[in-house]
DNA sequence: CGGGTCGGCGTAAACGCTTGCAGGAACACC
DNA sequence: GGTGTTCCTGCAAGCGTTTACGCCGACCCG
């Protein structure tokens, strides 16, 4: 049926072996017979069997690819970097996501992956979710985003610095009741939360400013969320003038919640996201702008660089952040 | 080094052939048998070799996605409905991407999974796509996302009705001037495009309307290109009163644009949308909500259908769309 | 000119499964 | 008690590569 490493051999008048090498592209194989062999596989229109190759070779030639989700704003696009640079690469790409902890009937990722891939990926994902913690056992290279572990490369950004910007920034602007819109109630296991959260507290304390429980709510990084969580905040009985939100798509949440108290951003209350999402331009939102594919971009190659050389260090790597200030953020008017 | 089928057959006291009956559920093996065997592979941690496993049975084990973009609201919804069906299965999820056409450097899918799927789900591509049209040739099932071809699985809406419900809709809202931001130049040969043209221009024609080119623009899919699309339209000598976006993103644009030129969405000019994308039910947007999700799972039901029964038919799937009436829309106020 | 090196190539043994085929036990039926 | 059936199981031949090892000739150098 399909072509074999043979039916190449035998009409390049070569072994199989020489074939195997030459298409490969290992060293030592005469320039003449690697373009002779290329030729006839070209015009016979053969590929190697996957499959076969694997199982010779022992490697599985595919990572994995693990996120709590896909469909949401942040996972796509680190998931779009991840996959503009292994295209380029030998290996498939294969996508496990983890899903709601509600969706009970989802396969565990470890058990999945088992003997078919030769690295990971992990974003945001703590190192000690269920069905992600085991894969450190199986001691295959692992690139982690958002968060680290010893022995994984790492790559994310300084999220403790990028609340300090937002919240620094609203200082600046006059602002002394500084609100807060968490993702999950604190304390959780993601890191970018946690830190964000550090980086929320300590620049209100090396302000002078109060940290206040009753200027925090939570909103579940989706824009529902955010907007329950802005009108908590503004039904407290003294509540904030600004808010710093751990997402943009919650900050969009806030800024509606607002304008249906008859508010303006900027105007009544500040308002900053974290992200860097389209949207809070025509949103007019000021926000913490992370380098979402780049950090996708970068923890594939951060792999493939320990998976070409099993000897080489892991990396770690923190991108830099940048903050538009757009309309959303104003200085305090005096009441 | 690792654990074999053989190591296995030794400790349960059976062949490997067994084994790999039993731990794959094939009907001829004795339940007391298969019970032992399974005992022993879970307490030696067994998980069979892929790679053997294919190169001897001849599957891959897999199917592809291929999408033009991950990152996308619809993409990236799509792929985690596919993604949710798929997790279950024993198949991997290989993840290919065609990128813009500016990215030349991207290697063509029908390249790199040769031989190593077993079936393919393509999402919203052209079926002439360069680097897509050849998997048709390798004779494997198909499942495709918002196109169709004959052999193939096809699961999308029905575009022209939903441009249609959203047109009807403007119009009975009294407006006589109803403009159009379409995606790319038209003609195109992605088909929701065409067939939402289609019934844009022939629910205005039923009425009685104008079909007029001075109130079509391109808005790209992005909220930007939507923002300009309907500066353009409002630009025109004599512009439209109600706008038809092709989808939520572009959508969001034009209402962005209405409020930089003073204008109010709803009481000056109407804009329904296309997606159900969640940010509308922020912007108080009227659209046409698809069940994009469910798009992306029908369509994975349907190829799995396919591949463990070959004779299947290929199945045919068109979702019902419903119209969520909000504040972007409103009777035409008399000049 | 002999011995050593090296580059290019072939031989053949894995790699770890699946599956067609056949054997044997158990049972039923005439 | 033969003759079929049915059910369970084992044997062994693949599946299509990769790669350790060895061979051969060319080349270099003393």
């Amino acid at each position: 049926m399909a072509m074999t490493i043979r039916d190449i051999a035998r009409e390049a008048g070569v072994s199989t072996a020489t074939v195997s090498r030459a298409l490969r592209g290992l060293p030592n194989v005469d320039p003449v017979t690697r373009e002779r062999v290329r030729q006839v596989a070209e015009r016979l229109d053969y590929v190697v069997s996957p499959a076969a190759s694997r199982l010779a070779s022992g490697r599985a030639g595919s990572i994995a690819v693990i996120t709590p989700y896909i469909a949401r704003w942040y996972f796509a696009r680190v998931l779009s970097g991840i996959e503009s640079v292994l295209q380029a690469s030998e290996l498939d790409l294969l996508l496990s996501s983890i899903g709601d902890p509600s969706e009970t009937h989802r396969v565990p990722p470890h058990r999945k992956l088992r003997r078919r891939v030769d690295g990971f990926l992990v974003i945001s994902l703590p190192t000690d979710t269920e069905g992600v913690s085991e894969i450190f056992d199986l001691d295959l290279p692992v690139a982690l985003i958002d968060t680290d572990r010893p022995g994984c490369s790492s790559i994310g950004i300084d999220d403790i610095a990028g609340a300090r910007m937002a919240v620094q920034h609203l200082i600046n602007l006059g602002h002394e009741r500084i609100g807060l819109i968490s993702g999950r109630p604190l304390p959780t296991p993601f890191r970018p939360e946690e830190n964000r959260y550090v980086g929320y507290r300590d620049t209100l304390l090396e302000a002078g400013l109060a940290v206040d429980p009753d200027l925090e709510a939570c909103g579940h990084f989706t824009t529902a969320g955010g907007e329950r969580a802005m009108t908590t905040l503004l039904a407290r009985p003294n509540p904030p003038t600004a808010v710093f939100a751990m997402s943009d798509e919650m900050a969009f949440g806030a800024l509606r919640s607002l304008r249906a108290h008859g508010l303006e951003a900027g105007r009544d209350v500040s308002v900053v996201g974290f992200d860097g999402h389209e949207m809070s331009e025509h949103l007019d939102l000021t926000t913490i702008v992370q380098p979402v594919e780049e950090i996708g971009a970068r923890a594939a190659q951060a792999l493939l660089a320990r998976l070409d050389d099993p000897s080489a260090e892991p990396q770690h790597v923190v991108l830099p952040l940048d903050m538009v200030v757009r309309g959303s953020t104003a200085l305090r008017r005096p009441r």
